[in-house]
RNA sequence: CGGGAUGUAGCGCAGUUUGGUAGCGCACUUGACUGGGGGUCAAGUGGUCGCAGGUUCAAAUCCUGUCAUCCCGACCA
C-alpha cells in the first residue's frame, strides 16, 4: 500500500475521553473512531488488525473441527423468553418493537438461538457430536462502557456451541476448545492465564476464563505462585480460619451513638475490625436475606447469589432494612432479626465474643457467640478472597491482580437444550436433551489487550501475526529519485513475495514518517537514505532500538526469513 | 442506577466570575526556505459556542429544562 493514497491520519494530541494507554494509542494511530459511548468505527489500519485476529480464530476453530455459520443479530424476543433470559438480561439487552409491535432484541449471546436452530438438525445420536461457531456482532447496553474497546456496547464475538450426547462427550468438546483457545492467544502473541470462573447467568456446571493480566481489567484474579492455582476472585474459595476459641463472655448491649459503620465502631471501641461481624441485608428475588461476614471482610455477592440460586440480588433498600431490624441502616445484627433467611460466612463459626448490631438504632451487642446467642439458617463461604489469604489448594499466600477477560468457555449442560427442546434419540430410541457447551472470544477486546501488553513511548508494537502490515519502507526524501527508485524496487519485491508492505511515499519530512511508523507499530522498517546510491538500506525492527545497514537484497532476505521462517 | 465533572473549529484548550464584534495551539490549504526523529516564516480555510425555552437593547456568558460525554462507585454471559 502506498501511504500517499491510504486513508489514514495520526494525531499528536489525545482526546480527553481516553484513559488506558491502549485506547489512547488506538485513537492517536487513527485505528478507531468513537461514534457513541462504547460504539466504535474501525478505520482501515485498525480493521486490518481486526481481520488478522479474526482469521487466526477461524483457522483454529476449523482445525478443532468446529463449523462456521452465521445467525442473525436481530432476534425476536420469544427465544430469550423461553429460556427466561429476556428478564435476566434486563436493561443490558437492547430491546425494541418492530412495526407490528412485536418484541425484538439485538443478540447479546446466542445460546438459545443455536439450541433452537440445531434442534432441527440433531435428531439422532448419530449426528453428534457437533460444534458450530460464528463470528458476529453482539450488543449489550452496558451500564458503563469503558476503556475503548475493552468494554463496549457493540462488539464482535466468536461464539461457539458444542452439542454432545453425554457429559463425557462434552468433556472432549470442551477440551478441544480449550486447546484451540490456547493456540489462538499464543498466535496473537498474548500472555494469558486460564482461571476457574463463575458461570453466572449462563448456568452450567463449570467454566474457565482466558485472562490477560492488566491494570485496566475489570476482573480480579486470585493466583498462587506456589502451586499455580488461578481463579476469578468472585469464585475463589476462602478456607475457614482456624482461630482458637476464647472463654465465652456474657452478651451485653452497648450504647454506640452514631456508630453505624465498621470504621466508626473501630473508632468507638478499641477492638480491631476483625472483632466485629457485619450483617448486610439483601433483596434476593423479593425475599430479605441477612448475610454475615467478619467486620474486615467483604461479601462476595457472586458466591452469595450462587448459593441462593436467585436471579436478582441487590442490597436491600433502606426501608426494607428498617422493617427487618427496626433500626436505622448500620445497626443490623443476627440476634432477633426479622429476615427470611440468615446466612453466615464460615469464618463466623471460628469467632468468639464478637460484636454485632443490636437491631436497635445506636446499639450493638458485645460478647456475642455463635450457637449460644443466635444461629444462622445456613453457613457458607460467602466472603471475597483477599491478598495474603491461604491458597485453597496448597495454603500459600494468594496474590490478587486485575485482568482482561478475552475468552470464556462454559460447560452448559442441558439448561438451553431443555428450554429450547433441543433433543435427540439415543441408541434405545429414548429422547434426551443435548449436552451443550459454549465458548466465546471478544475480538475487539483481544485486539486492544494485545496493545495493552505491547507498546512503548513511541506507540504500538504489533506482533507479526496481527500487524496491519509487516513491513514499512521509508524513503527519507520522496523528492530523491534514487531513493524512490530503490524503495519501489524493494516494495515490488516484497509484494511479489506476498509480504504485506507499506511504502511511505508521502512528501513529508523523515521525522514525521518515523514517528508515524512507530506509532502505528509496523514490526519491520526499511529506511532508504544516504546510502541509496550504493544500494544500501537500514533495517530496524520496531521492538528493538538497533539499526543495521545492509544491502537491499539482504534486507529482503532477512525479513523473508523472519516472516516465513 | 447513586456521586462528581465537562460540553466552544477535526483534536487539545482559553474566554463564562463582572453579558457588549468568537480566541489560542495542533491539524488542514497556499507560497518560500528546509530535508534522517512530529522544521521555520508568511498568508489563509474552518464555529448555528451540545440542544430547547426564558431574561435582556444585547447571551458562549445569567435562569429553567433537556441531551450527551467522562471519572468514581454499584452492576455485569
Amino acid at each position: 500500500m502506498r501511504m500517499s493514497s491510504m486513508l489514514f491520519s495520526t494525531q499528536r494530541e489525545v482526546p480527553s475521553e481516553a484513559e488506558a494507554q491502549s485506547h489512547v494509542l488506538l485513537i492517536k494511530a487513527g485505528m478507531i473512531r468513537r461514534l457513541a459511548a462504547g460504539v466504535y468505527a474501525l478505520m482501515p489500519l485498525g480493521f486490518r488488525v481486526f481481520k488478522k485476529i479474526e482469521n487466526i480464530i477461524r483457522e483454529e476453530m476449523d482445525a478443532a473441527g468446529a463449523q462456521e455459520l452465521i445467525m442473525s443479530a436481530l432476534l425476536p424476543a420469544e427465544y430469550y423468553q423461553e429460556s427466561g433470559r429476556w428478564d435476566v438480561f434486563g436493561t443490558e439487552m437492547i430491546k425494541f418493537k418492530d412495526r407490528n409491535k412485536r418484541d425484538f432484541c439485538l443478540g447479546p449471546t446466542h445460546e438459545e438461538i443455536f439450541a433452537f436452530v440445531l434442534r432441527q438438525e440433531l435428531q439422532s445420536y448419530k449426528s453428534m457430536p457437533k460444534t458450530m461457531y460464528q463470528i458476529q456482532n453482539k450488543y449489550r447496553d452496558e451500564r458503563r462502557p469503558r476503556f475503548g474497546m475493552i468494554r463496549c456496547r457493540e462488539f464482535v464475538m466468536k461464539d461457539a456451541y458444542s452439542f454432545d450426547v453425554d457429559e463425557a462427550g462434552l468433556d472432549v468438546s470442551y477440551k478441544k476448545m480449550h486447546e484451540a483457545y490456547c493456540k489462538v492467544f499464543d498466535r496473537c502473541g498474548l500472555e494469558y492465564v486460564v482461571v476457574d470462573a463463575d458461570s453466572g447467568a449462563m448456568g452450567g456446571s463449570g467454566s474457565q476464563e482466558f485472562m490477560v493480566m492488566s491494570e485496566i481489567g475489570d476482573d480480579v484474579v486470585a493466583t498462587c505462585s506456589a502451586c499455580g492455582y488461578a481463579a476469578n476472585s468472585e469464585l475463589a474459595a476462602c478456607p475457614d480460619s482456624q482461630a482458637a476459641k476464647e472463654a465465652q463472655e456474657s452478651m451485653e448491649k452497648v450504647h454506640t451513638p452514631n456508630a453505624g459503620t465498621i470504621e466508626e465502631l473501630v473508632g468507638f471501641f478499641s477492638y480491631g475490625a476483625d472483632k466485629f461481624a457485619k450483617t448486610l441485608l439483601y433483596n434476593a428475588d423479593g425475599s430479605i436475606i441477612a448475610a454475615m461476614v467478619r467486620g474486615d471482610r467483604e461479601i462476595n455477592e457472586t458466591k452469595l447469589q450462587n448459593f441462593l440460586g436467585c436471579a436478582n440480588l441487590d442490597l436491600a433498600s433502606a426501608e426494607d432494612v428498617q422493617k427487618a431490624t427496626g433500626a436505622r441502616v448500620g445497626f443490623a445484627g443476627p440476634v432477633g432479626i426479622k429476615a427470611d433467611r440468615v446466612i453466615a460466612d464460615e469464618e463466623i463459626l471460628g469467632m468468639s465474643n464478637f460484636l454485632v448490631g443490636a437491631n436497635e438504632t445506636d446499639y450493638h451487642y458485645k460478647g456475642v457467640n455463635y450457637k449460644r446467642d443466635f444461629e444462622a439458617d445456613d453457613i457458607a463461604d460467602i466472603r471475597l478472597i483477599e491478598k495474603g489469604d491461604p491458597c485453597p489448594v496448597c495454603g500459600a499466600d494468594i496474590e490478587l491482580a486485575h485482568a482482561i477477560e478475552v475468552g470464556h468457555i462454559f460447560k452448559l449442560g442441558t439448561k438451553y437444550s431443555v428450554a429450547m427442546g433441543c433433543t435427540f434419540l439415543d441408541q434405545n430410541a429414548k429422547e434426551k436433551p443435548c449436552i451443550m457447551g459454549s465458548y466465546g472470544i471478544g475480538l475487539n477486546r483481544t485486539m486492544q489487550a494485545i496493545i495493552e501488553k505491547s507498546y512503548d513511548e513511541d506507540g504500538i508494537i504489533w506482533p507479526d501475526s496481527v500487524a496491519p502490515y509487516n513491513v514499512i519502507i521509508i524513503p527519507v526524501s520522496a523528492a530523491n529519485e534514487q531513493q524512490m527508485a530503490l524503495a519501489d524496487k524493494i516494495y515490488n519485491e516484497l509484494i511479489g513475495l506476498g509480504i504485506e508492505t507499506l511504502i511511505d511515499d508521502r512528501d513529508e519530512r523523515a521525522g514525521v514518517k518515523f514517528k508515524d511508523a512507530d506509532l502505528i507499530g509496523i514490526p519491520h522498517r526499511i529506511t532508504i537514505g544516504r546510502r541509496a546510491a550504493e544500494g544500501f538500506v537500514e533495517y530496524k525492527p520496531r521492538a528493538s532500538s538497533e539499526k543495521e545497514d545492509m544491502s537491499a537484497d539482504e534486507a529482503v532476505k532477512k525479513i523473508t526469513d523472519i516472516l516465513k521462517g
